[in-house]
DNA sequence: GTACGTTCATTTTTT
DNA sequence: ATGAACGTAC
């Protein structure tokens, strides 16, 4: 190992041994600050560089996008650059996705497939409930669609959860999760957790497929393992299963993702799966001083079990003693993070980019951020609203995303009528819900209404479209929709992306829109976002144009908030407890240390719950390098309601010692403001005993099942393929003389009437 | 069909 | 405190 002292420069014996460990099973169990994702890194710079491993056949999975770039950069100053060109790193989620676009025709899906994100999900979800005729305010839409994702994450499916629903709540689920389904793939969609879940069933049903990663990555390395769902630890198994090259990285005291499914268990399972797995313990923290490791020590120590015990260790020195400071209420709490921080600025000895704001929810960002504006304090605040969820950006990603896949319905619903051009929420929910009862598209219903308008008769469907809007102007408006998408498809293979997205924004009137809309200023704003998403797009004027539109979409889709962050912005981070794993930084204050808030009190009652809020304590503190700041509150402000606060539990679990308490000047204010403000009550209108709600009728008997009379091949709602017009959609079938005439929807094409014995319809894989 | 005003719930944490 | 969902007026 001598041999290759580049990968191995600056690394100790223990990360040395971890690094250049004999192939197979791998578990390095590691603390924070201990060079865990550096060992990573330089396992992949020593297989390649030392032990001749083909970049191409190492899969390296991160926790973050960031990570993945950082590690490739790294790479290249390890290697040089371009050595590891080949190699794959990414998320499971950005994997998953490279994953299924080169192999989900197999599983009978087309290639274009959309990437919901959590707000069109919700859409979906509303549609659901609105399909089955359940109350949205007896059924909040978000807990359905939770349980659904955490059913998902644990590789349950609909029909599964069906079987072991054991409540009513279960029951309600069980229905939506089927209907939610069938939207997704009504409009050639996934979300977030189906791109795990159909990558597993991916590789579960074409063994061909698996065989053929499995012989190509035969090296596989994961960070962070302790945030590992069932899904995930699923597909890992898998791929590893034939060379059993895996190397997994992780800290049981770091799981705090336990809310969408990660189990700790398993890195137990990891033992148990590969009984010849080498486990390594990486101890030494290089980041904290002893100071800052005793606090987090005292507070993780106290939690119910761990499994490995690890006991870390620093030859850092003791340092600043860790301050607790009170402040009056959460203003005064930001003002005094904001004015110790410009003390120490001034001190110069650091700048802004060395300081970290954390915090248990995003809605404690404002606080601290409006103690940073009137100072002029340099800040960023990561999460909050992202840039791709802000709603011009929505909107404009909805046409670009029908421009790739025009059965994607939520984005048809999306802008639809934005711009406003006269189609009205009457006429938007008469569409939705007719397409969705009859289980094709919003796209395909209205090229059904513009065959009809074209006198071709071939729009029979149920008869559903006949009685479809009567007034001219809304049909109109209609029909001028559909060829505006219809044009943005067929000018989406002649016009490179960037010039694409010029001449459909301009053909929309999306700038004159937002000004319209929300004025000369705050509309200005808005475009320029448009304008920004539209540089974003010209970087992939370099890929192949066919696949410039579809990366393009499936990265704004992936991307997290943290990949953003970038050093050499020198502004302090505001940043969630959560979002903050993984970073460092010389000083950190963690706020709102109070009951209710971390622990959060929808995780007080809950033993394991209340564990995972200690080891986020954990995870802030041990992000800091030098100094640690540990805030709360008198007083809190919760929903525009003031409220008395409690000083966090975990702040007893420290030993005085440890720490420096600053003078309370919150109190001399606070007993002056305290008065009479003491209620707590909450038990206003109770909502009413859950009654058993008309369990919905039947929804529409949807995808008109073949009708066992007549020997077609085809049937309504069917997705073919023909070999000039492309994908479409069966309108309707019937026999005339002998021969199979089809009626068929194509994307971008319009209705065509063909005679399946010429036209060489390809049907699309049914499951 | 749209635009505006009122009520009401809403907040963990994220890909 | 803020934003979404509903009702009423144009």
């Amino acid at each position: 190992m001598s041999d290759e002292p580049d990968m191995l420069s600056g690394l100790n014996p223990v990360q040395r041994q971890a690094v250049t460990v004999a192939p197979g099973p791998v578990l390095v169990l590691a603390g924070p600050g201990s060079g865990k994702t550096r060992v990573l890194t330089h396992r992949v710079a020593y297989l390649i560089g030392a032990q001749r491993v083909d970049p191409f056949t190492i899969l390296a999975v991160t926790f973050t996008n960031k990570a993945a770039r950082e590690m490739r950069e790294r790479l290249d100053t390890l290697l040089g650059a371009g050595q590891a060109a080949a190699l794959t790193v990414g998320t499971f989620h950005r994997i998953c996705a490279r994953f299924l676009r080169r192999d989900i025709v197999h599983l009978g899906r087309e290639r274009d497939f959309a990437i919901y994100d959590s707000d069109d999900q919700l859409r979906v979800m509303r549609r659901v409930l609105r399909d089955l005729n359940f109350d949205e305010k007896k059924h909040a839409p978000r807990a359905i669609h939770a349980a659904i994702s955490r059913a998902k994450n644990e590789l349950v499916d609909a029909d599964a959860y069906s079987r072991q629903a054991r409540t009513y709540f279960d029951e309600v689920v069980a229905r939506c999760f089927v209907r939610y389904q069938e939207l997704l793939r009504d409009a050639n969609a996934l979300d977030f957790d189906d791109l795990l879940v159909e990558t597993v069933r991916l590789l579960t049903q074409h063994p061909d497929v698996l065989e053929r990663y499995q012989e190509r990555y035969r090296h596989i390395l994961a960070d962070e393992y302790q945030d590992t769902n069932r899904a995930q630890y699923v597909l890992l198994k898998q791929l590893a299963a034939k060379y059993r090259n895996i190397f997994v990285v992780g800290d049981e005291d770091q799981s705090v993702y336990a809310f969408r499914g990660a189990d700790i268990r398993n890195i137990q399972s990891f033992e148990r799966d590969y009984p010849e797995a080498q486990v390594i313990m990486l101890e030494q923290n290089y980041r904290s001083t002893q100071a800052i490791l005793d606090v987090a020590q005292a507070v993780i120590n106290r939690s119910a079990q761990r499994r490995h015990d690890k006991k870390l260790w620093t030859r850092n020195g003791k340092g600043v003693q860790v301050q607790l400071i009170e402040g009056y209420d959460q203003d005064e709490e930001a003002q005094l993070v904001a004015s110790e921080i410009a003390r120490l600025v001034a001190s110069g000895d650091y700048r802004y980019g060395d300081f970290a704001v954390m915090y248990r929810t995003n809605a404690q960002s404002r606080a601290v951020e409006e103690a940073f504006i009137p100072r002029t304090m340099p800040h960023i605040i990561v999460g909050g609203t992202r840039f791709y969820e802000r709603k011009e950006i929505k909107d404009a990603l909805a046409y670009l995303r029908l421009a790739l896949n025009p059965l994607d319905n939520i984005s048809f619903g999306r802008v639809m009528n934005w711009p406003v051009r006269g189609i009205g929420q009457r006429t938007q929910e008469d569409l939705e819900r007719r397409a969705s009862a009859l289980g094709i598209p919003i796209y395909t219903l209205l090229q059904m209404l513009a065959a009809g308008a074209n006198g071709a008769d071939a729009a029979d469907m149920d008869g559903a479209v006949r009685e479809l809007v009567a007034a001219p102007r809304t049909r109109n408006a209609l029909l001028s929709f559909l060829t505006l998408i219809d044009d943005v498809i067929n000018q989406r293979n002649t016009l490179p992306l960037g010039a694409l997205i010029d001449w459909l924004f301009d053909r929309v009137g999306f700038r004159e829109a937002l000004l319209r809309e929300y004025g000369e200023e705050d509309g200005g704003d808005r475009w320029n976002n448009v304008l920004e998403l539209r540089n974003v797009a010209e970087n992939y004027a370099n890929l192949p144009r066919e696949n410039q539109l579809a990366t393009l979409l499936e990265e704004v889709a992936l991307v997290s908030d943290v990949d953003s962050v970038q050093e050499e912005r020198d502004a302090i981070t505001c940043i969630t407890l959560h979002q903050a794993k993984g970073l460092e930084f010389p000083v950190v204050f963690i706020v709102g240390l109070e009951e209710g808030l971390l622990p959060h009190s929808r995780s007080t009652d809950d033993r394991s719950a209340l564990d995972e809020e200690r080891r986020l304590f954990y995870v802030g503190a041990t992000r800091a390098k030098q100094r640690l700041y540990l805030l709360h509150a008198f007083r809190r402000t919760v929903y525009g309601r003031m409220n008395m606060a409690t000083p966090s539990r975990f702040l007893q679990d420290i030993p005085p010692d440890l720490l420096q308490t600053a003078a309370k000047r919150g109190y001399a204010l606070a007993q002056q403001a305290t008065m009479f403000t003491g209620r707590t009550s909450l038990d206003r209108g109770k909502p009413a005993l859950r009654t058993r709600p008309s369990v919905a009728p039947a929804p529409a008997t949807r995808r008109a099942a073949p009708d066992a009379q007549r020997a077609v091949a085809f049937f309504a709602g069917q997705k073919v393929r023909h070999a000039h017009f492309g994908e479409g959609i069966v309108v309707s079938s019937k026999l005339v003389e002998g021969d199979e005439e089809v009626t068929v929807a194509f994307v971008g094409k319009g209705v065509r009437r063909l005679l399946a014995s010429f036209a060489n319809l390809q049907r699309a894989e049914e499951e």
